[in-house]
DNA sequence: TATCTAATTAGTTGTTATTCCTATTACTGC
DNA sequence: GCAGTAATAGGAATAACAACTAATTAGATA
C-alpha cells in the first residue's frame, strides 16, 4: 500500500478507496482479470464504484508500473498485476492465463537483446504463447 | 497465388481477385497494415471494393495460415502476411512495425518448450517488442 | 459454354470494449 | 477545517469489428 501511495505521489495524483482496492485485487489474484471482471468483482464491496473508474486506474497502474495491460486476441485486454517481464500462456478454449516464469524468462531476454542489436530502445515485451491448457485438453477437445 | 487457390479450395472457398489482392498486397509489403490500411491502399486500384469484404478476408487467411492478425497495444489490429513464428518490433512512437528473425527464433522457440513443459499444446505465440525505434530516437526526445 | 448452386460482395445495421464529458465528491497540503 | 484540485460516477459517444441481407458471381458439371 505505501508502495502505490508513494508512485501515486511521485505522479502528482492521489490515492483513493478505488485505487487501493483495485491495486490490492489485481496483486492478489493470479487470473490474469479484465476490466469489466475487476468491475463485477469489487461492486459489492464498492457498490458506488463505477467501470469507468477501474479503467482509469488500470491505465494509472500501468503507467506507474504496478500493473501490466495484457492485449490479447479476445476483444478485451486483461491485466496483470506483476509488471515485471515475463511470458504468458492463453487457453484458447477457457481464456484463462498463466505466467510462465523460471527457466522461460532467459529466453524473453534474449529477446529483448536481439531488438537492442538492431537499434531500438526496448520499453516492455509481451510473449503470449496461446494453446489449449491441460485441463481443456482432458475435457476432450 | 496458386498457394493462396490451392488452400482456399481446400477450405471449400474460391478465389475473387479481392482476395488476391489483398493476399498479395500483404505478401508484398514489410509495413504490416491495418483492415483500414490495406482498405484505403486497394480503394484506388478496386474502387468497388469494401472495407467488410478486407476484414473477411483477412479473416479467412488468418484462417488457412497465410496472414497473422496482430493484436498490439494500439486499437487496431495489425496483420503479417508472413505467418511462420517470429518477434515483432513495435515502435510505441511512429507505430511502425518491424520483424525479428534469425537469432530470435531459438529464444521463442525455447519458450514454447517451456510451455509444453507445463502440460500445454502450443498453438501459436506472439511476441512483441515495445520500445522506440532509431528514427524516432533520433528524432529528438 | 450454359446451367445450377453455393459462396461472395457491398452496404447497412448491430455490438461492445473503451473513452469522453461534466457535475459532484473527496483527497492533500496548509 | 478550508481551499484548491484531482478523482469519481454515470450517462453518452466513439470506433473497430461482426452480423445480416439482397444481389451478384464463380466454379463445377455436363
Amino acid at each position: 500500500m505505501e508502495k502505490l501511495r508513494e508512485a501515486l505521489r511521485e505522479r502528482g495524483s492521489r490515492l483513493t478507496p478505488q485505487r487501493l482496492a483495485i491495486y490490492e485485487h489485481l496483486r492478489d489474484t493470479k487470473s490474469h482479470p479484465s476490466a469489466e471482471t475487476i468491475y463485477g468483482e469489487l461492486k459489492a464491496r464498492y457498490p458506488s464504484l463505477s467501470l469507468n473508474t477501474v479503467y482509469q486506474t488500470l491505465q494509472v497502474l500501468d503507467e506507474i508500473g504496478l500493473a501490466q495491460k495484457l492485449p490479447v486476441e479476445s476483444r478485451e485486454a486483461r491485466y496483470d498485476g506483476n509488471a515485471t517481464g515475463h511470458a504468458h500462456l492463453i487457453c484458447l478454449e477457457c481464456e484463462r492465463i498463466w505466467d510462465i516464469d523460471g527457466e522461460a524468462l532467459p529466453a524473453v531476454s534474449e529477446i529483448d537483446r536481439q531488438a537492442e542489436k538492431k537499434g531500438f530502445k526496448v520499453v516492455r515485451n509481451q510473449v503470449q504463447v496461446y494453446g489449449v491448457c491441460p485441463d481443456c485438453q482432458a475435457k476432450g477437445r
